[in-house]
DNA sequence: AAAGTGGGTTCCAAAAGAGAACCTGTCAAG
DNA sequence: CTTGACAGGTTCTCTTTTGGAACCCACTTT
C-alpha cells in the first residue's frame, strides 16, 4: 500500500495520519500550539528544511487545519492560524507530549508543564469516558463496526 | 535539523515523535490495539512494504513499545506484544481516532465505534484536567518551563 | 522429495528530505 | 538611483527512505 491511500481506509486512525501522520507535521502544529505563525518563526524554532515546510504548511491549509491570514498589505504578508479543525488537535499533543513526560523525560524531570488556567495549577490531561466518566483504559474498551464500516474488524 | 536529532529536544511531543512520529509507525501500533501481533498479520492488514514492517517493529522493539515473546519453539515463531510502554499510548490512538471520526468520517458515519465494556456504551474519551476534572481546552492550557527545560520557550 | 509456513533480507527504482543558493515584492538608507 | 534588508518562498543537488518484488532459511506437512 501508498501511504497517499491511507485516507480511503476505513479507520479513523488511518484517516487522521493521512493528514498529521507524516514527519514534521505534528512539530509544526506543536509550534503552532505554542504560538508560531509566520514561516520564519517555524523555521527557526524547527530547524527544518524551508521547501519541507512550504509543503507542510501548504496541505495542512488545504486541509483546513491551518488558515492562511494577511497581516499585513505592501508587500502583503501572511500568516498561519489554526482552525477550529486544527485547535481540535489539542488532545493529540496533549497525550503525545504526557507519554513523553512520562517516557523520555528522564531523571532531570519534564521540559514543559501545562498549567490549567481555569483552575491555575499544573495538569496533565486523563482520557474519561463520555458516558459514565470513568478514566478510558486500553483493556476496558472494545471495539465494534460502526456505520461507515465498509468491512468489519473484530 | 536532521529527524534523528529529534529525540534531543526539550520538548516532550518532539521526544514522542522521535520513536512514533514516522510513517507507518502509529499504523502498527494501531493494529497492536486492534490484536494483531505476528508479522504476517500486520502485513496483510496493512498492506505494508515487508522490511519497512521489520524496521519498525524492530526500533519499536528497542525502544520497549513493543516485546518479542516466543509462540512456539521448533521451529521458533515470535511474536510482538505491547508492553506497558505502548499500551500507555492508546489516548493518542483514541484521541487521533476520535479526530478522525469527527473531520473525516463523511456522510455514512464513523467506521469503528469504541465500546466501554465497564459501563456497555459506546463511548468518546474526553481529555480532563486532573486537578479540578473540567475538560482540558487548548485555550484555557498554557505552558511553563519545568525542571528539565534547558531553554525557557514563551 | 516437494511444497508450505513464518519471518525475515536483498535488490532496484521512485519519492521524500537536508542544505544551500536563488528569486520576488516592497521599503529604507546612503 | 543603487544597495541592502526582510518575509516568504522556489530551485538545485545529494542523501535517505519507501514501494514492490524476489529471494532465503529453518523447519513441518504431504
Amino acid at each position: 500500500m501508498r501511504w497517499e491511500d491511507l485516507d480511503q481506509e476505513a479507520c479513523s486512525v488511518a484517516r487522521s495520519l493521512s493528514v498529521v501522520g507524516d514527519r514534521w507535521t505534528l512539530m509544526v502544529l506543536r509550534e503552532c500550539f505554542l504560538g508560531a505563525r509566520r514561516f520564519e518563526e517555524f523555521e527557526s524554532r524547527l530547524g527544518i528544511a524551508r521547501h519541507v515546510l512550504a509543503d507542510r504548511l501548504k496541505k495542512l491549509t488545504e486541509a483546513d487545519v491551518l488558515v492562511k491570514v494577511a497581516y499585513q498589505e505592501r508587500p502583503r504578508r501572511e500568516e498561519y492560524r489554526l482552525t477550529e479543525k486544527g485547535r481540535d488537535l489539542y488532545p493529540v499533543m496533549v497525550t503525545l507530549a504526557q507519554w513523553g513526560d512520562k517516557y523520555m523525560a528522564g531523571a532531570e524531570g519534564v521540559p514543559l508543564l501545562r498549567i490549567h488556567n481555569t483552575c491555575g495549577h499544573a495538569t496533565t490531561g486523563h482520557l474519561m469516558c463520555s458516558d459514565c466518566g470513568e478514566e478510558l483504559r486500553a483493556q476496558d474498551v472494545s471495539v465494534k463496526a460502526g456505520p461507515g464500516a465498509s468491512r468489519v474488524r473484530a
